[in-house]
DNA sequence: ATTAACTTGCACATTGGTGTGCAAGTTATT
DNA sequence: AATAACTTGCACACCAATGTGCAAGTTAAT
């Protein structure tokens, strides 16, 4: 009677599982009820394949955000410029890298039973604006007429508005990272000619990359 | 035996009617996946009762769309500034009249079975919008780096990040009406002394109504 | 080549929502 | 006071989606 030998997971699952979690957000991103069927076709799997990766419909989104999380976490990693209108524009410019998962984060913040995981792992990222912000008002140079709290979250739909904007046309990586930089300024009360003169005078709002 | 006599439909029937709509307007706002007994017990109905009233759940969706339309019709009646950008703004503060129902609207023109229906009823707004941020341009009191067409677009949502804002925290009436036109007025280039003075400096767009 | 790992397809129970029929009750109109 | 209009509660059939079990197939690792 011979030992069951242990042997190593097969590379193509690993690959089926990323695979899911990547049609998860394509397809979450246009219809958040959307069945565990449509994901599976989307990934070229059979909705019973999606049972060997994921214990529930929940387990999947839940993973689905944590990843997210995670990529916009890397995304930010290192951003710290000392003029705080400048770094939200680093920050738009991040997230902008990340857009696929922003948007699933920003559906699933605000409905569903993930809620809460979700807001969690936005938070270091919310937190991070909130600061910029209120130190751009105290600096002089982000708008003085609405209150920190509340401009903050209005950057965050500013920025959010170029990632819709990015599923209605088709914007090419560079006119992403351009608008959305350009609709945060302008949220942060920058006229048009004002925003476009910070960017092109400040080297690191400008890297192709 | 005598003729059974036609009478009139009683009047509770109709405010029921008008309350089960209102609770539609404020659930599926929250949740467009929402359920028929929510809506039902929002309105301090039974689920039942709204089978009455409305032959499905598409049928009710439908009414709430057609009477949110009708709505913002009457809201931005007779608003025909020759100002460009005055108009937008009046545009605004109009939409900002009716929340609710440009809340539901926006969500409904996204997904779900009545996408179609929702964006013919909002086709007349948008098509004022276009023209106005078209005008705008070619007067140069708005913003020329980006083209007319995706500019509307990002106006209409700058309009519906108050919107959500209002929903999030508690705006005054009159909070919403400046922040509206702020917002706007950000999108379409404005600095945002400028826009506050062109607020001030324009009785129309002031008006405490 | 062997064998474990993975996918598939089917059947099945379960859940939550929709839409309808009907009998019994309540309420506005006349 | 009579009665039509409306609401309610319960029953039911129906549907779409979830989650599981299992046998048969395919594919990657050893």
């Amino acid at each position: 009677m011979p030992t069951p030998t242990a042997r190593s997971p097969r590379r193509d699952a690993l690959d089926n599982r990323v695979a899911l979690i990547e049609a998860a957000r394509v397809v979450f991103a246009r219809d958040p009820g959307a069945s565990l069927d449509a994901i599976a076709v989307e990934a070229g799997l059979s909705r019973r394949a999606v049972y060997g990766h994921f214990a529930s419909r929940d387990d999947l989104q839940r993973e689905l955000v944590t990843m997210g999380a995670a990529r916009i976490a890397a995304a930010l990693e290192g951003i710290d410029h000392e003029d705080p209108v400048v770094r939200l524009a680093l920050i738009a410019a991040g997230i902008w890298r990340e857009v696929a998962s922003m948007r699933v984060m920003a559906l699933f913040a605000i409905r569903g039973n993930l809620q809460a995981h979700t807001v969690n792992a936005l938070a270091p990222l919310r937190l991070k604006v909130f600061e910029a912000v209120r130190e751009g008002i105290a600096a002089g140079s982000v708008r003085a007429d609405i209150p920190a709290e509340r401009l903050a979250r209005l950057v965050e739909d500013a920025a959010l508005a170029i990632l819709a904007e990015s599923n209605r046309s088709n914007l090419s990586a560079r006119e992403g990272h351009t608008l959305v930089q350009l609709s945060v300024l302008g949220a942060l009360g920058f006229g048009w000619r004002e925003a476009e003169a910070l960017i092109s005078n400040t080297p690191e709002l400008n890297g192709t990359d």
